[in-house]
RNA sequence: GCCCCCAUCGACUAGCGGCCUAGGUCACAGCCCUUUCAAGGCUGCAGCGCGGGUUCGAAUCCCGCUGGGGGCACCA
């Protein structure tokens, strides 16, 4: 039997983090499985629907690279299929109006049940379900109508979803039931929670994808973090290629806990899979997230600042901060000038030749013990001329990069600003 | 209120009755390296929610409590 499994966000938004994971989950599955991953929009309410999601959703699973199989269905396009069966179950009396509506009957004792594969068995008492409405007077299907029922004509295979549907699972297995449908398999994992210990949703902790991607975090990163949220492998491994996660993700390995979304180790992991990238592939992600910013900064010149940026990044949106000097005019802090230090690096580099940063280094060296500074004091000062920060990529590299004229330049300025 | 789910360091987790003096990663602290910041190396801090059982033996099994989460719509 073949593996299929779906993802059906509702297209009221964007795709938050926690959604991601849950898609993330499936993919994997299917992938590992060498099965179908279907993609699903259930838009069964239409006065929700917001116009742009569907395309924000597929763009931000595209960009993850959690690619689907066949084309995108959408649940508004099987109403007329739910009004059929919705008239079978009403003729086999597994169903019966109300007030224009249509309700499935509800076995009243008993339990209703199922071996969730993360979970083992869950038990609800029957007499807990109502008879749910199936459809609406205006003749819509409702979501726990549709919703199984798009299962069955998709022949999904297993279901696995969030925590939160734990409670639709038994309606839904009913509906399957009355259909004659057979029932998926079920697999209920743990919500994504924001740091507050509330479950994540677009109207709480809101994240969506291109958030993600706007501060500059690499797909391969997000997607590593995402997959050991409610997942292992085992006692030790952490960094994990999507090639290695397809391999080694099992159902079996999936916590029924819910995770708190954590930044800081996403933070940590962006940085492992930016360092490990080798130059050309940082700069060509390097200028691609720059372009998307829209700063309009030189891309030859960004190329240029990737060896000594390169190891020091997190993510690529601290870039702007750390390496704008390159770009733009500074401002300074007069406090931490020294103005004597500031003279002579002027004029020790004024003359410099080549001016290279080996040559930068030997000159500069010199400075500190002649003016009784200790370097670090005397680097300092000159850092934060050059760069406007105390906080920057290599000095010598960096005045190198910048050039002569540019750095006399500021060190002049600088050097009036300090004053005495 | 009722129903369901969950419960190991601050966070993510490993653990599926003896291998646990509870392991790994992030964060945090200290040290080393060092022109700043990172990175890297080393060391450290820190946890089985509580109470009963079962067993020769319990983080692991059972029950209760507590806590957290989710759900109870002609929403999805």
């Amino acid at each position: 039997m073949t593996v299929k499994v779906r993802f059906a966000p509702s297209p009221t938004g964007f795709l938050h983090i926690g959604g991601v994971r849950t898609a993330l989950f499936n993919w994997l599955y299917a992938r590992h499985a060498g099965g179908e991953f279907h993609l699903r929009i259930e838009n069964t309410d239409t006065s929700r629907e917001v116009a742009e999601a569907t395309e924000q959703i597929k763009e931000s699973l595209a960009w993850l690279g959690l690619d689907w199989d066949g084309p995108v269905t959408f649940q508004l396009e099987r109403s007329e299929r739910c009004q059929v069966e919705a008239r079978r179950l009403l003729a086999e009396g597994k169903a019966y109006e109300d007030e224009g509506a249509i309700r499935i009957r509800m076995p009243d004792e008993g339990v209703t049940g199922w071996d969730d594969a993360v979970r083992g068995p869950v038990e609800v008492p029957s007499e807990e379900l109502e008879d749910l409405i199936i459809l609406r007077s205006d003749g819509r299907p409702t979501y726990n109508f549709a919703s199984p029922l798009e299962d069955w004509l998709d022949g999904i295979t297993h279901v696995i979803r969030g925590d939160d549907h734990v409670s639709n699972t038994p309606k839904q297995i009913r509906v399957l039931e009355a259909l004659g449908a057979e029932i998926p398999v079920y697999a209920h994992v743990g919500n994504v929670l924001g740091t507050d210990g509330k479950k994540l949703s677009k109207r709480h902790g809101a994240v969506g994808v291109d958030e993600f991607r706007r501060e500059g975090y690499l797909p391969e990163a997000l997607v590593n973090y995402l997959a050991l949220l409610g997942w292992s492998y085992d006692d030790k491994t952490t960094i994990m290629s999507r090639e290695e996660l397809v391999e080694r993700f099992t159902i079996e390995r999936v916590a029924g806990s819910s995770a708190t979304f954590d930044y800081e180790k996403l933070e940590w992991m962006n940085g492992v899979y930016l360092r490990a990238l080798g130059e050309d592939a940082y700069a060509a992600a390097l200028t691609t997230f720059l372009g998307e910013q829209g700063l309009g900064w030189d891309a030859e010149l960004a190329r240029r600042t990737v060896p000594i940026v390169h190891e020091k990044l997190v993510k690529l949106g601290r870039y702007p901060e750390y390496a704008g000097f390159f770009f733009h005019d500074v401002t300074l802090d007069a406090k931490l000038l020294d103005r004597k230090t500031l003279e002579a690096a002027g004029g020790v580099l004024a003359e410099l030749d080549p001016f290279e940063t080996e040559a930068i280094e030997q000159a500069l060296r010199l400075l500190p013990e002649s003016l009784g500074l200790k370097p670090r004091q005397a680097f300092q000062s000159i850092r934060v001329a050059v760069t406007g920060s105390n906080v920057s990529p290599a000095l010598f590299e960096s005045i190198e990069l910048l050039g002569r004229e540019k750095t006399l330049e500021r060190l002049r300025t600088a050097a009036a600003l300090a004053g005495d």
